[in-house]
This record gives structure tokens, C-alpha cells and sequence, in this order.
DNA sequence: ATTATTGGTCAACATAACTGACATAAATTG
DNA sequence: CAATTTATGTCAGTTATGTTGACCAATAAT
């Protein structure tokens, strides 16, 4: 699997090394976000477009409520962006069954066509981390960081699966 | 180091588990930086604030030009930052010596203490995150970040170390 | 001497967040 | 059934952080 140690055992408690981990978060998330950003702005869209698009797709039929919930911000700020997405047709709001006052979000065809170009990219990004590290580390990395995670909602993803 | 395997080898190229980590990124950066953001709104600064203290905290006598580049934003922008840290004592300006043209900056002892409060309240979730994986999760972490990193600055990084 | 670099400024604009107040419809509860 | 809560939306105003473009001054490099 050719991979060097770059971590001496016992060592990582070291306060340069917990710098190197914020640093290399937040030149990973930069370059990562940064693809789609482009591909996004040439259609008009931002990123909060994205967050939406790709959680929508991620969870089909998913109410507002919840879509809130997970991306955190008020529902002032998402309303101008999700009135957009469905002015523009990327995003369907349908009645809820159970509970009518619920507004269930999916996306069209045309929103499903752009979810999957942009997850692909990024998926593409991922891949080629993962394949160039192989299997141990990309366990390591899914280890670390779900224990960055508030408590609850490491709870709550491990819930779901 | 009690670390159960969570991706079977293998199995870490399909989509579903690319969205895995697409997520677990979102999420844990989110999570990362919100504990910083609420301590840096009560002194009434933002994200963009934290981190200039933070790259000049790291970097002593960093001239503009090189934190405009590890930011990757335009100079305008951070010029209404830096004016105000400047203006409120957190950051000092001096001339550069073998160019005179530098405005080389470094944390007063304001800025430090606020950089230094803020680094290790990071460095603590970082500290528990590590101790609870334990080191070879962590070597995997740091791998697949670096992995996903834009080809110019993973090498940068190299280079510095 | 000319050109390039470093840094700054002014002005205008865009995006994506925020708060607060209020409205409507449907569900829930006493 | 009446009262309350919930899910969602809207109007209005504000803030933080980014962008372009134009232009200037000091200094360094060719």
C-alpha cells in the first residue's frame, strides 16, 4: 500500500502537529470547494445553491425542516436560495402526505443532471485521494473526523448509517 | 488502539462511500470552526479575522503578498480586515528590511493572546479527535487530506514540512 | 531610465449570511 | 371545539466577506 508513517506514535498531541491538522482542514476544504465553485458560477450559482442541490438529491422528498436543520442557517437565507433553484428548475416542492403543511423538496431532472456533474467531480477528487492512500488511511480519515464532530451529530450520522 | 475497520478494502471507490466523505468534510468543518466563530463574534471579528491572526501567528514578519496568497483572496478584501486589526491593536506593521516596499505583519501581545486562546481551543477538539483514533487513524487523516489537496500547494506544504 | 513589484486606496457591487416582525395553514392538544 | 404549536413563507433592514476596476506611490530590478 506504500505508505510512509508520518505520524511518530504518541507525538501527535504536539501542538505543531495539531496546527499541521487545522492547517492541512482548511487547504483541503479551499481546494476541494473550489472545482465546483467554478463550475457553479458560470450557471449564476454559489455554493449555498450547491449545499442545497446536493442534500436534496442525497435525501429525496426531504422537507425544509430538516433541510435546516442540516445545513444550519436560517430559513430567511435559504428562501432566497431555494426560491431560485425552483424558479430556475432544479428543485420541485411538493405537498407533504402525512403532514400538508410540509413543502417535500426534490430535484428535477434538470437538478439531478447538475447534482450528479458536481458530486462526480468531487467524488473524482476523492477517489484519487482515496486510491493514492489506500484503504487503512481512508479509514484513519473518516475515524478523525467524525470525532471532530459535535457529539450530536455524530450520533445522529451514525443513526443513519 | 481499538479502532474497528470501517471501509472494507476495496469497497472505498464506490460513490456512496465518496458521498461518505464528501460529508463527513462538510460537517466536520462546519463543527470545526464554529466553537472559534462564536468566541471571535463577541469581540466583534469574523472568520476572515481569525484567520489572518491565525497565518500570522504561524508565520511572523509575513509580508502581504504571501498571506494574500495562502488566503486566495483579493487584496481589497483583505485590506478592510488587516486595517481593522491594525486599528485595534491586534497586529503590527513594520517595514521590511531588505525590501522596503514590505509591510511585514506580526501579532502584538493582544493579538497573540487572542490567537493563542483560539489556536488551542481548535487544538483541543483536534487533541481529542487524534487521542481517540490514535496514531495510525491520524497518519491516515493527514494522508488522504494532503491527497486531496490542488497539486501546487501539496507540494508547497512538502517543502515547508 | 524604464519596467516590475509591493502595497494601498476609492468606489461600486454581489453573495450569503443575519435579526425581527408578521402571516398562513395545518396539526396537535386541552 | 378553541387554543396553541408547528412548518413554512415573506417583508424589511443589516452585516460580513468576497469581487472588479481604476489608480497611485514607493521601491526594486533590469
Amino acid at each position: 500500500m506504500a505508505q510512509k508513517q508520518t505520524v511518530q506514535k504518541g507525538l501527535f498531541l504536539r501542538k505543531q502537529e495539531l496546527r499541521k491538522g487545522i492547517e492541512l482542514l482548511f487547504f483541503a476544504y479551499r481546494d476541494f470547494t473550489d472545482e465546483a465553485d467554478q463550475m457553479l458560477a458560470e450557471l449564476g450559482l454559489g455554493r449555498a445553491h450547491h449545499r442545497v442541490i446536493y442534500f436534496v438529491g442525497r435525501h429525496p422528498h426531504l422537507p425544509v425542516s430538516q433541510l435546516l436543520s442540516i445545513l444550519r442557517i436560517t430559513k430567511q437565507s435559504l428562501s432566497r436560495v431555494l426560491t431560485h433553484l425552483v424558479d430556475e428548475g432544479y428543485i420541485l416542492q411538493t405537498q407533504g402526505e402525512r403532514d400538508k403543511r410540509q413543502r417535500l423538496l426534490s430535484l428535477t431532472e434538470k437538478g439531478a443532471a447538475l447534482e450528479t456533474k458536481l458530486t462526480d467531480l468531487q467524488c473524482r477528487r476523492f477517489a484519487r485521494a482515496y486510491n493514492e492512500r489506500g484503504a487503512d488511511a481512508v479509514d484513519g480519515f473518516q475515524q478523525v473526523l467524525t470525532s471532530l464532530l459535535n457529539e450530536d451529530v455524530r450520533s445522529e450520522l451514525e443513526r443513519e448509517g
